[in-house]
DNA sequence: GGAGATTTATTTGTGTACAAACAAACGACC
DNA sequence: GGTCGTTTGTTTGTACACAAATAAATCTCC
C-alpha cells in the first residue's frame, strides 16, 4: 500500500527543511543557504564565471544570476568582465568577502553536526556515501 | 578543511533535484512534487482543512493556500466551509481527483523505485531509516 | 568576412517556501 | 455579552528553482 510519509522525496523534503531550520538558527550574517553555497564556492575557486559559478553550485542560469546580484548587494562579491571573453560575468570575492571565509566554513561544520546529530559517526559516514549516490 | 561538496545540506539539495528531475520525466497529470503530494494525502484523510493538510503534508499556511488553489484549478479538489467553524476550508476530492489517485500512486512508486535504483534493497531500508531519523 | 552553431547572460513567468501582518471566527473566562 | 487568547486563513514580500525566450559574443567552417 502506497504511503506519502514512506517515499524518499518526501522525506528528502523534510530533511531538507530540518536542514533549513538549523542552518537559519545558527545564521549571523544574514545569508541564505544558497548564497553560502555560492560564496564557499567561489572561495574555493579563487574567481570564476557566473556560469560556471551555477554549475558547481547545482543552479540554474536565472538562480544563480539572482543569488549573485543579492551577494553583490551584500558586498561579499564583486563582478567583472573576463578581457577574453565579452560574455563572461567574473564573480570573485571583495575584502569583506574574504574577511568571512572562515567563520562561514565553522558555521557551515556546526550546521552539518547539529543536521547529522541523531546519526552516530559510522552512521553519518554510511548515509553520506549512500546519499551521495543519490545525486 | 571545509568542503562544500561533504556537506549533507548541500549534498540534500542534489539529491533532491535529481528527485526533481526523475519526478518531471515521469509526471503526465501536469502536478509538481508538492501538489502531488498534497492531493495524495487528501485521498488518504477522506477530507480535510486546508490548516491540517497543509500540517499533514509540512507546507507553510500560505504555501499550502496556493497548492491548494492550483489543485482546484485543475480540478482534482474542491473547497467547502465547515459548518462547525465558519474560519476552517474543507478540502476534498472531486470525482476527477478520485479518478486519478490509483494512477498517481503507481507513479509515486516508480518514482521512488527510480530515485533509489543506485541502492540494492537492503541499502534502501538502511537509509531510509536514517534520512527520517534527520527530519 | 559571412554563416551557423554554441556559449554566456538577462529577462519573464510559474511554482514553491516561509516570515510577517492582518482579519474573521471560536472558545474560555469573567 | 464582553474581553482575551488562540486558531484558521489571506495577503504581501523576499528568496529561490527552473523553463523558455531573447540577445550579445565566441568559435568553427566555408
Amino acid at each position: 500500500m502506497y504511503k506519502l510519509d514512506e517515499q524518499v522525496g518526501y522525506i528528502l523534503r523534510l530533511a531538507s527543511q530540518r536542514h533549513a531550520t538549523v542552518f537559519n538558527k545558527h545564521s549571523d550574517l544574514g545569508l541564505t543557504p544558497t548564497q553560502f553555497s555560492a560564496l564557499v564556492r567561489v572561495a574555493e575557486m579563487g574567481s570564476c564565471s557566473q556560469n560556471l559559478l551555477g554549475r558547481r553550485t547545482a543552479m540554474d542560469v536565472a538562480t544563480i544570476k539572482g543569488v549573485v546580484t543579492r551577494l553583490k548587494a551584500k558586498g561579499f562579491v564583486e563582478l567583472g568582465t573576463d578581457p577574453g571573453d565579452k560574455r563572461r560575468t567574473v564573480v570573485s570575492l571583495t575584502d569583506k568577502g574574504h574577511e568571512v571565509i572562515a567563520q562561514l566554513h565553522s558555521f557551515g561544520q556546526a550546521v552539518t553536526d547539529e543536521t547529522l546529530a541523531p546519526l552516530n559517526t559510522a552512521e553519518r559516514k554510511v548515509f553520506l556515501e549512500m546519499l551521495t549516490r543519490l545525486t
